[in-house]
DNA sequence: CAGCATCCCCAGAGATACTG
DNA sequence: CAGTATCTCTGGGGATGCTG
C-alpha cells in the first residue's frame, strides 16, 4: 500500500517504517524527468549531453538533480571516464530495468489511448 | 516515443503532433498525486473525502486538481448525486483501469526493491 | 460535503558563470 | 564535456473562507 505513510497501531511499526520509505521511493520516481530519463536510457548505454538531446525540453540541472537521485536509489549507474574531456555514462540496473518494464506500460498506454484521450478532452473543455 | 515532443522533418508533422500530444499527456499523468489517486481508486468507486482519507498528506486542493485533471482525460468518471449534503463519486474508466495496471506495477516494484534501494542510499550517502 | 476563489509564500526550476 | 554553485523569480501548492 504506496497511498498511505503510516499505519495507527503500534503493533505495525516496521510496516509503518516500510511504508513510510515505500511511499518516499514512490515519489522521488513517480515524476515525469525520472520516468522520461528510465525510458531513454531503455537498454543503452548514453553520455549526460546524449540524454540531454535524447529528452526534450530538460533543463541541465534538472538532467543531473533526477540523475544523482536515480544514481543514489540504486536504478542507474555512472561510469565516468577519465578522459579530457570527461566523458560519463549511464546505463540501467537490473532494477532499474524492472522498473522500466511499467514505464514502457505507462508510455504504450498513452500511444495506445491518445484518441480516447483527445476526444475526452475535446467534450470537457465544452 | 514520449521522451521527444517534435521531430525535424516537414512530412511528420502529423506524427509530430501525435509526440507532442503523448508528452503532454504523460507529463499530466507521471506524477505522483495523479498515480497515487488511480491506485487509491482501484476498482473500487469512492467519495471525494474518502480519498482525501485513502491517500495520506494530499491537500483538498491538490485533490481536485488532479481528480479533474484525470476526468478532462477520461480516465475517472465523476458522479454527482444531488442529494443533501452532496454525494460525490468517483471512478476509473476503462482507460484508467488500463493505466492502473501498470501502476500496480510500479507499486509492486516498489515493494520488492525496497531492501536494494535502501542498501543502495546507504551506499551512496556514504 | 464538495467546489471554487483568494491570498500568500517558499521551494523549485531556469539562467549564468566558474572549475576539473 | 560534465558538474557544482549562486542568484533570481515564478508559479505550485498550502491555508482560509464563502457558496450551493
Amino acid at each position: 500500500m504506496v497511498t498511505k505513510q503510516f499505519r495507527g497501531s503500534p503493533k505495525e511499526a516496521d510496516l509503518t517504517r516500510a511504508d513510510s520509505l515505500a511511499r518516499e521511493i514512490f515519489s522521488d520516481i513517480a515524476n515525469k524527468w525520472a520516468l522520461l530519463i528510465i525510458e531513454a536510457l531503455g537498454e543503452r548505454t548514453l553520455r549526460f549531453g546524449e540524454l540531454r538531446n535524447e529528452i526534450e525540453g530538460i533543463s541541465h540541472k534538472m538532467l543531473t538533480q533526477n540523475l544523482r537521485m536515480l544514481e543514489r536509489n540504486g536504478l542507474v549507474e555512472r561510469s565516468v571516464h577519465p578522459t579530457v574531456p570527461p566523458r560519463v555514462e549511464y546505463t540501467l540496473t537490473e532494477p532499474g530495468q524492472a522498473l522500466r518494464e511499467t514505464v514502457n506500460g505507462m508510455c504504450g498506454w498513452t500511444g495506445q489511448y491518445l484518441g480516447h484521450i483527445e476526444a475526452s478532452r475535446r467534450r470537457f473543455d465544452a
